[in-house]
RNA sequence: GGGAGCAUAGCUCAGUUGGUUCAGAGCAUCUGCCUUACAAGCAGAGGGUCACAGGUUCGAAUCCUGUUGCUCCCA
């Protein structure tokens, strides 16, 4: 091997395009069914509008580690990337793009706004998909799938038509979550409530027909306390609690409500609750899902009094086309000016927004489509409960089964253009029928109506389904396995293996598709959910654009290579456990890669000579560093089972740095500008080999780059598809001969530290056995050369006025030319024996606690008895040496 | 208000069925080194009453009860 001028730093720039190029040009991301075992991952669809966010980076970077590992596994892998369409996102988006071009969304047609939809999407959607590559994400780029691609489009219609006619999709009038600003229903998951300082107003009601008496004296009112008094305007009752004396006089009566005078009657219910503000209380039931439930009770009358767009309507009889907020100040002073308004008070509430606009969320009655829950999640619960599918952590469990037991029906449509449109068509009279065209509709209603319906009377529903609705079915649609349940594909790759995703799309998302899953191919989708943490900056706080605390991935990335990156991400991020990111830990990231690109470099500029014997103390070095090695490939194999990415990552990090750099390389490198022999470079090239093996999962650049180096490959080759190595027979023998070898040498390392003796000056080592143990020489060559000794000697005799050091029970003395402090020597050694007294006789209370010896697993008792014995004897040896610095 | 979880070194976290010299890792800190692979480095060191109070047990960071503090989910 001739020497080489390579760069002491290792540049990521210079090779992570290279290699994926070159992946990607040898097709290594593609999978077709074949006969090996699959592996399939398929991508939580991130949305199309999106950019690459750290969140992403993590959750990505967790995939990638998965199915780099399961291909060299021999598994025939598959990781489907795509997007989903975003309904709300997009929509606005685009919306807000044509005003920006003057365009009104409401003077184009349905068909013209989805053009520029599409358009849109052509032109900035999928950039995130873009950015994974930069990361190194091995996805089958020609699987790429998108939530309304043509077959996934019909999936979701031929899905909904089927539980439609299951009974298990129906239309109703239900308090739903609108957003006033995307003029759309959300579903429940999508409202975040937040606590907000706002007031609560205290207004009072007069009774209808009150006398003049009781005007004055106060019977002839009630107050009622609210945080929104814009919405007495839609009040149809007031409920007081019916054993609350405060009230009593008031059962039967009539109120009138403010400023508009509507009577309104009192009624009686328990759900009041006395204690709070006054204990009457204003009913809305076109306004509050609590309300509402008191209206269907009482069968009172429901004044909805909002315009889609939040401002109010003829029903509200006053302010009618302003704002609901803007009422709300007016309204307040009109009732402080006409005498309505007792006081105001600060109270802290929560307020639900909208996750999509961050529009506060008005609770409206409206004519929507739900889907059924309860059949589908009785299932869905019972293949987590049992562990069919399995949950890391596992205490997600928790969580899913108490949204499961408290499921409620999912509201699916929403009043958007951009995505799948309901196949429900009306006729004029009001019948809906559920077909895939008009021309289905017309079949149906020509048999239910018995008389002959032509296509043209109906109507299409004008309403898009949730795009959840559409994500439910990703781990099947993407294989078309909805439309074509025997076609090979989705034969082949469902279930799939594992998921990966933010604990926040638990309901979203795990749950809906386990549920689709079951009902649709009665297997699961995937057999293992591993939830991720949630990336926080240095203060707790979450990650997001408005907070401008999120680093750019890709700056970080050109900063500190993608290897480097996804290095510092999974040192730190225990599954389920948030990840308090700091760019130190990218730094981390790279400096690991600069160290093992310069041991890479050490081995390069080595030149062998064929004829030199290979030394004994590399031998055993490679004999010791082998068994270091299939310890490490065990434990790792472990953690991937459990799914403890982070540990594994730290197992490989310490073997290559500790072990492999610190330990092995000092151990067999030869003197500078000696050549070495060929056995040993071959023997550290194949470590070295084997390393980069197992950390490709987790730094894909680096080790590709270095693998090709290592030896010549021929074309198409890449570490990438090579196997993974296997774990061989551990030598524990020589593990436990080198940790003796290697305490040895860190004491004579702090010897010379305490001593100020340079490590360039020679030494030499006396050593005494003791309690006529035999002496293992196997590692004395190593402790010669890495504490530079020109002299070990075994002797029986304790060696006076030189330095030493005990190791177990063997005594260890180094002559030198300086007076030796003795006191301080002797202070030390007997801080020493204290220990080992207290602790032996911590030992021996134990042994002679008959309940110990006659309860505890007799390999503890034995593990006591030998910890006694061998603190006997350091215990003796200590003493010796005491005695020997008096003498 | 209902539910769940957490509390171990300065920070982020391991610690599996209660039992080995069990109190650990990485980072950070400190000390000494520019020793010809790497200062993005090397060799060392210090640092914790395992939140608090009880209990069970021969034995508790680990199991139980209570207290305090924090986080998340749901309403």
């Amino acid at each position: 091997m001739k020497q080489v001028e390579i760069a002491s730093r290792y540049e990521p720039a210079l090779t992570e395009q290279k290699w994926y190029d070159y992946w990607m040009k040898s097709g290594f991301f593609h999978s077709e069914p074949d006969e090996r075992t699959p592996y399939t991952i398929v991508i939580p669809p991130p949305n199309v509008t999106g950019v690459l966010h750290m969140g992403h980076m993590l959750n990505n970077t967790i995939q990638d580690i998965l199915v780099r590992r399961a291909r060299m596994q021999g598994f025939n892998t598959l990781w489907l990337p795509g997007t989903d369409h975003a309904s709300i996102a997009t929509e606005a988006k685009v919306v807000a793009k044509l005003k920006s071009e003057g365009i009104e969304k409401s003077e184009l047609s349905r068909k013209e706004f989805l053009n520029h939809a599409w358009e849109w999407k052509e032109k900035h959607g999928g950039i995130i998909l873009e950015q994974l590559k930069k990361l190194g994400a091995s996805c089958d780029w020609d699987r790429t799938s998108f939530t309304m691609d043509e077959h996934l489009y019909d999936s979701v219609i031929e899905v909904f038509i089927d539980l439609y006619n299951k009974g298990l999709i129906y239309r109703g009038v239900r308090m739903v979550n609108w957003d006033p600003k995307a003029l759309t229903a959300v579903s429940d998951e999508e409202v975040n409530y937040r606590e907000v300082k706002s007031k609560l107003y205290y207004i009072r009601y007069q009774v209808e027909d009150a006398n003049d008496e009781e005007l004055t004296n106060g019977t002839g009112w009630v107050t009622i306390a609210t945080t929104r008094p814009e919405t007495i305007l839609g009040d149809t009752a007031v409920c007081v609690h019916p054993e609350d004396e405060r009230f009593k006089h008031l059962h039967g009566k009539t109120v009138l409500v403010p400023l508009i005078n509507r009577p309104i009657p009192i009624i009686q219910d328990e759900y009041v609750d006395r204690e709070f503000g006054t204990g009457a209380l204003k009913i809305t039931p076109a306004h509050d899902i609590n309300d509402y439930n008191l209206g269907l009770k009482y069968n009172l009358p429901t004044v909805d009094i909002f315009n889609p767009n939040g401002t109010l309507n003829e029903s509200a009889e006053i302010y009618i086309g302003e704002d609901r907020f803007v009422v709300r100040t007016k309204i307040t002073d009109e009732l402080q000016a006409k005498g309505h308004l007792l006081k105001i008070e600060d109270y802290d509430n929560k307020v639900g927004f909208s996750e999509r606009t961050d529009e506060v969320i008005e609770p409206k009655l409206s004519l929507q489509w739900f889907c059924s829950m309860q059949k589908m999640a009785k299932p869905a619960l019972e293949l987590v409960m049992d562990d069919t599918i399995r949950f890391y952590p596992a205490k997600f469990k928790n969580t899913y089964k108490h949204w499961m037991e408290n499921v409620k029906d999912w509201c699916i449509s929403r009043q958007l253009w951009w995505g799948q449109r309901i196949p429900a068509w009306y006729l004029k009279s009001g019948e809906v029928f559920v077909a895939k065209t008009a021309q289905e509709a017309a079949v149906k209603a020509s048999e239910e109506l018995n008389r002959t319906v032509s296509p043209d009377e109906f109507t299409q529903d004008e309403d898009v389904l949730d795009t959840w609705f559409s994500s439910w079915l990703w781990p099947i649609s993407v294989f078309d396995g909805i439309r074509k349940p025997d076609n090979p594909d989705i034969k082949y790759y469902y279930p799939t293996n594992d998921l990966v995703t933010a604990p926040e799309i638990i309901f979203f998302w795990v749950a809906r598709m386990i549920m689709a899953g079951w009902e649709y191919r009665k297997a699961i989708p995937f057999r293992n959910v591993y939830y991720t943490g949630i990336v926080r900056d240095q203060l707790g706080r979450k990650m997001s654009k408005s907070l401008g605390n999120s680093p750019d991935p890709l700056e970080l990335i050109s900063k500190y290579g993608a290897d480097g990156v996804r290095v510092g991400m999974m040192l730190l991020s225990p599954a389920g456990n948030d990840l308090l990111f700091d760019e130190s830990l990218c730094e981390q990231g790279r400096n690991f890669s600069n160290k093992i690109w310069n041991a890479f470099r050490l081995l390069k500029g080595w030149t062998i000579d064929n004829n030199l014997a290979q030394p004994e103390s590399a031998e055993v070095s490679a004999k010791w560093f082998e068994a270091k090695l299939n310890t490490a490939i065990n434990t790792v194999n472990d953690h991937f089972e459990k799914f403890r990415i982070s540990d594994a990552l730290m197992t490989i990090y310490k073997l290559i740095w500790d072990d492999y750099c610190s330990w092995y390389l000092e151990m067999i490198k030869p003197p500078y500008g000696e050549p070495v022999d060929e056995k040993t470079l071959s023997s550290s090239i194949d470590f070295l080999e084997k390393l980069m093996k197992l950390l490709h999962p987790f730094m894909p650049f680096l080790t590709e780059e270095i693998w090709h180096h290592l030896s010549e490959r021929k074309a198409g080759e890449s570490i990438m598809i090579s196997d993974l190595p296997v774990p061989g027979s551990v030598d524990e023998d020589i593990i436990s001969r080198f940790d003796f070898a290697s305490e040895v040498i860190v004491a004579v390392r702090n010897l010379r530290a305490g001593n100020n003796i340079a490590q360039k000056q020679p030494l030499s080592l006396f050593v005494k056995k003791n309690n006529n143990e035999t002496a293992d020489p196997t590692f004395d060559n190593i402790v010669i050369k890495l504490c530079n000794l020109e002299h070990l000697v075994y002797t029986d005799e304790k060696i006076p006025g030189a330095l030493g050091f005990v190791v177990k029970r063997t005594e260890f003395y180094v002559p030198v030319d300086q007076t030796i402090d003795i006191e301080e020597k002797r202070q030390k050694l007997e801080e020493e024996l204290t220990y080992m007294k207290g602790f032996l006789q911590s030992v021996q209370k134990k042994l002679s606690n008959e309940k110990f010896v006659a309860n505890a697993k007799p390999d503890i008792v034995e593990g006591e008895r030998k910890k006694e014995s061998d603190a006997i004897a350091r215990i003796r040896v200590i003493e010796e040496q005491i005695a020997g610095l008096k003498g």
